[in-house]
DNA sequence: AAGCAGTATTTTATCGATAATATGACGGCA
DNA sequence: TGCCGTCATATTATCGATAAAATACTGCTT
């Protein structure tokens, strides 16, 4: 491996004018400028990344944890990068599998001294757990989960976007609406605050709410979905709209639908959330509740760089706006 | 931050005993062993893996070098993560966007460094680039673009998945078949050679070659294959089934058909390629060309460990095999 | 009691870069 | 001539860990 010191040595002059040169940092006269750009050609040389960042104590590096690669994660994702990088810095994803060990882990001291800051979308760990992690990195948590104060956290309005979808639904006819992948969990969950928006959707409009609608999943996969409302319509259960909790499991409700004979929107409304970009194209369009991936890396990226460049005001907890985009899959659509 | 330094005086021993205790490199006494796992809990001592990484020179981290997040890429990155897991490693994922500089920087001397292995996913480097990169460091590269024989590859059947498809669509009535997102360059490039392969089916067939058939697209995104598909509707050339170059670009074409109110397979026959896991669920189930995320991948990272592991033996060009998967979009579907 | 094998622990040097400080060369001015 | 300021370059110390070599400590044998 080439050196600095072999640069050095091969040019005729000291490491720390090597670094000069090629850091800009004290101003180095113009003959050993090119003279050490010269050695740097001849022999190839590039920086350590690792003996720069022990010593410099930067990486210029952010990383974006997520639960998995795939689906909405890769989409933020790919909406994240030119963010960060626009600052001048590399964006590297790591995946948890939503567990709150790999989380636990991603947030552990070691890891993050490999990044000047880190997005973490958290799936796995509660307010409990994150509250045990202790570190002045900077650090924006993302995600649905309820998190301490002292993170900054960027969420969504997940009870208004399922309110939306439904009211929607409601309006136009559905009276049996089912909220599939829901929870009734207690602590606040994606699952369970989209399942009170729904509730409130059907209150508002003076509909009872029968826990037999709620229909939980077993894994979040198209799969589990397209399972599960298969087994509601072998039950017998009567309905004429679904409220998925995400596109992916509406994916899965598409494909159970059409497997049963029922048509959308004729016979069952059905709205997703997150309106990923296949959304538009699966036929006949799926009506979904836009999170604005783009607004939310945004936020989010906003607070990071805010963190990375010395701002220590107190953290902010963003909620980010939802808005409905009705498609073929809701009467009302195009 | 709290430096093995700090543990070693707080347990009255030498850093070089934490570093013993910690890695179980040299045996050390119980007694002492008690002590320094004390003082680490007692200080909250983490290692500074930048520092080990300079020293030691590794870092168990592998790359996974992709053009983007989503889509393709992440569904390949969640099977690549647990086979890298499994050796004690940590895999991160860096994004190129597909650009040739983006690819370069890369494989930069710099920015290998940071990784024990790396597998890049090539899109925008031709053979010509990839043969100036000079380096040791373990690397795969996957992906449908020539590449040096030096290089470790994977690539898929293309041509051989691309003529199931159509000879499967064939077989079942079709006889002007569209190559949506195909092209005619002549460097090896997914588009082409899957339009080989469309080509050699047709000729099998007795079935003429029209250039007209072949429709490229300007970016491969659903929503330029939907307005392509559109455009060749609106033309008024006749067709009765598409190979879509992927099932990204299948996608675009389910809705492009919905919207012209022809119906699948009736009227047109559609197979896509990569099989992902939406292929499934998008009614009436999208018939595509499984291209084994699973054994790709398994296949790469076996290659990559071996590098790893110190093997010098010649680099290995593996041809991933691929199968028709058959679903409601073609005749003879389930 | 001396010698020794074998284990436990420490010391020293190093990975490669860079922040901070020191030295050197040169011109200007009284 | 002598002193000072300025710019260019070099030296030194350090980031935090660990490989390799050196030393200290055991108990056992004869």
């Amino acid at each position: 491996m080439v050196t600095m010191a072999d640069v050095a040595r091969e040019a005729g002059v000291s490491a720390m004018t090597v670094s000069n040169v090629l850091n800009e940092r004290l101003p180095v006269g113009e003959p050993t400028r090119a003279r050490v750009m010269a050695a740097v050609e001849a022999l190839g040389y590039e920086v350590n990344l690792t003996a720069r960042h022990l010593r410099a104590g930067r990486t210029d590096t952010v990383a974006f944890i997520v639960p998995s690669f795939h689906d909405y994660f890769g989409e933020v994702a790919d909406k994240i990068a030119p963010l960060i990088e626009a600052e001048g810095r590399h964006l590297v994803l790591e995946r948890t599998s939503g567990s709150p060990e790999h989380e636990m882990a991603a947030l552990s001291v070691a890891r993050l001294q490999l990044y000047d800051g880190v997005l973490l979308s958290v799936a796995g760990l509660d307010r409990d757990q994150l509250d045990r992690v202790r570190t002045s990195k900077p650090i924006v948590l993302l995600g649905e989960r309820d998190v301490p104060d002292r993170f900054s956290h960027v969420r969504l309005a997940n009870e208004e976007g399922a309110r939306l979808a439904t009211a929607h639904m409601i309006e136009h006819g559905s009276r049996r609406i089912l909220a599939l992948g829901c929870t009734f969990d207690t602590a606040h969950m994606m699952t369970s605050d989209r399942r009170i928006g729904w509730e409130r959707a059907l209150r508002d409009a003076g509909l009872d709410v029968d826990a037999r609608y709620v229909v939980p999943i077993s894994t979040y996969t198209p799969a589990a979905a397209r399972d599960a409302l298969l087994d509601v319509v072998a039950s017998g259960l009567p309905f004429d709209g679904v409220f998925a909790v995400t596109d992916v499991i509406a994916l899965g409700a598409v494909a159970a639908l059409a497997e049963s004979g029922l048509r959308v929107p004729v016979d069952v409304q059905l709205a997703g959330f997150d309106n990923l970009d296949m959304a538009s194209f699966v036929p006949p369009g799926l009506t979904s509740v836009d999170a604005n991936h783009e607004g939310v890396a945004e936020t989010a990226v906003g607070l990071l760089h805010r963190q990375m460049a010395g701002w220590t005001g107190p953290a902010e907890h963003v909620v980010a706006p939802v808005r409905l985009v009705v498609r073929g899959s809701t009467r009302g659509g195009a």
